[in-house]
DNA sequence: GATGAATGAGGGTTCATTCAT
DNA sequence: TATGAATGAACCCTCATTCAT
């Protein structure tokens, strides 16, 4: 499926062959027919796959941090970082959609995907909210700041697909501060600690004036 | 071109075949290739076809709104009145980069029209800056926020490609006022007249208290 | 469906690939699927004109003869000499029925053919019967008469697919007297002109004695 | 073999694969070429062990019957119990001989059914002729009636094949009356006793007038 | 302009068969 | 004896593309 992946990502759907797979695996192309019933349920099976992993990774965001501002400052890292992965996910997810092929069960796997995603940030940005680290907001909103950034974190993806030289650490960045702000979170001088060993990161100087916030 | 753009659009760009065009044309295959060189030409053209129609609205736009404020909320409007369209030029865009055909001309289109949006709007967002509507910023920032716009509404049209059921309209909506904040420009209390003819875009209540504004 | 009824009746429907059928044409494979949906359309369109034919031949013999006798011996006369055809019709019929495929259409075409032979033959043995050529019987019986004829035929076709060496004109011969006699009908003393320039159907001593014939 | 013969009955032998076989049996695909070389190798004896098995129920009536009438009879009646395994047989050697492997073996197999049914038939029509019991023929002519009756069959069987609904018992029987008219023997009035348990043999009003016979 | 017919290349899938264990 | 895993050869079918008319 690793293997799969890494295809799908790269090329359409309908372009990858079975034997593209099987020789990337340097195997037979009928073994893929020994695990996969078809290439569609490979492609399924991929696509959870890759859904199941990317899951993982916010559950273990979600245990590690339980103070809002690190975790979703963590996850947007995480998104840095994994630029690559959800970039192929969020491709694999549109193939999918224009594939034809509707198995309920994988539908059901993406919607689980953005539902996990929401609840992990909403709760968090929740939590902040009764702290009084952010502004005042109903449950509802929470839940709808968590889509907002979860949106433009997908057009980040798209964009970074058709261009390829676009700089996604820097629009994620632009994201977060943005995102900072919709919270009503003043961010306490940038000095470098919060970020981690993520090179991709520099640091650059404050687009905006404290007051104002953007 | 426009029968092949409505068949791309829905399906992946390899799944449709020539015929299916020719059958939507109720004409022979063979008469494809007598005005396209192959099915790639014939996609190209298409995506060109695209881009052009979507830089002539913005164009439209640019014309017949000189206040920028104005010009900028024609141009949310737009999307969210043309939202079908727009979903099929990025649907399109992502086909036509992974589907191996790197022609140069069309990687060209492709840049032009993002081009182009930022163009347009960061005119206007500079003229604001200049005639001290929105918050005091470099060009440089206002082809930034430009893009920052343009980047959520790619992942709006993702997110409705991958989520059917996704609702556009408020999504464009919260964008649109996030993106006033961003500019520093404080709306004056929405009476509902600057909406359009548009129906889906329905009166809600204010999701932010005035004062604090995000 | 000529080429294609050569090879199904000469293999397996199953061992008879659609390379083969083409090859055996001398156009590509891909035409086939021009001209017929898939494999399986091709086996039933060619079940059915093999069908087509025989009825033809059937039908021809009705027009041609008006005398019961010299009809139903012409029947005789044209099943050994077109042996190979009705082996070949036996064997895709029975091809088609164990290959799983049940089109409603094509079932009802070998219901037709077993139909229009008993049609034709059990008319004439009736009008025989009217005739007093033949013994009294009901027409129930005369059709049943025909089955028995139609029956023992096929099992001839079938024992000469088994048996490449099985002698069929004789075993044709054999059935026709026994069927005269079924029918009470004595016949005059074959002096070798009734039969016609069938070579394979050689003079043979008769095999049994007048005075009892069987 | 019991098992493969089941399905190669049903479906066509090249339609069976060695998975379904073995999916049968509860056993893994590489254990059926434990005991087999190949699945020709299968098939072949496959078709062995099932004319081994009728050949050993001819023989079993041969030596429970000495009285020619009763043995045919016996004979008869053994088809229309067993007609199931018998159409399975015909099927298969039919099979066999489309599916273009000509083993020698299997010819022999295939001939020596024939050769012994012809024998057990025709050793006991000659009993009967020299008994007086039928009517005065060479051995050559009661070997020759054994075969139209066994020609006979084979077009039961094969009519079955293709008509699900074909009579069967009904069709052996006319056969068995024609065949005793054939052989000059005048059955006694038919008491009902003779006919064994099978309830498919109802009684019928005899079809033909006792003076001609047909 | 427009079409029916034809083709070559290749893709998904199956299956008999083998091999290491 | 018995199995899971692996393979090569083919088969059906599709599709972009061409050609004669």
């Amino acid at each position: 499926m690793a293997t799969a992946l890494a295809l799908f990502a790269r090329q359409d759907v309908t372009t990858v062959t079975i034997k593209d797979i099987a020789r990337g695996l340097g195997v037979n192309t009928a073994l893929i027919y020994y695990y996969f019933d078809s290439k569609e349920d490979l492609f399924r099976a991929t696509l959870e796959y890759c859904i199941d992993k990317a899951i993982t990774t916010f559950r273990r965001l979600e245990q590690k941090h339980s103070d809002p501002v690190k975790m979703i400052a963590a996850w947007f890292d995480t998104h840095t970082e994994m630029a690559p992965e959800i970039r192929q996910l969020v491709k694999i997810m549109l193939d999918f959609k224009t594939s034809g092929s509707n198995t309920r069960i994988t539908d059901a796997a993406i919607h689980e995907f953005y539902e996990q995603e929401r609840q992990i940030l909403s709760s968090r940005i929740w939590l902040g909210v009764e702290k009084g680290i952010f502004r005042r907001m109903t449950m509802r909103q929470a839940a709808h700041a968590a889509d907002i950034a979860s949106t433009h974190l997908d057009g980040i993806m798209v964009r970074s697909l058709i261009h390829p030289s676009f700089d996604v650490p820097t629009a994620i960045q632009d994201l977060e501060q943005i995102f900072w702000s919709y919270l009503g979170y003043h961010a306490p001088r940038n000095n470098g600690k919060r970020r981690g060993a993520n090179g991709a990161r520099r640091a650059r100087p404050p687009r905006m004036r404290a007051e104002r916030e953007f």
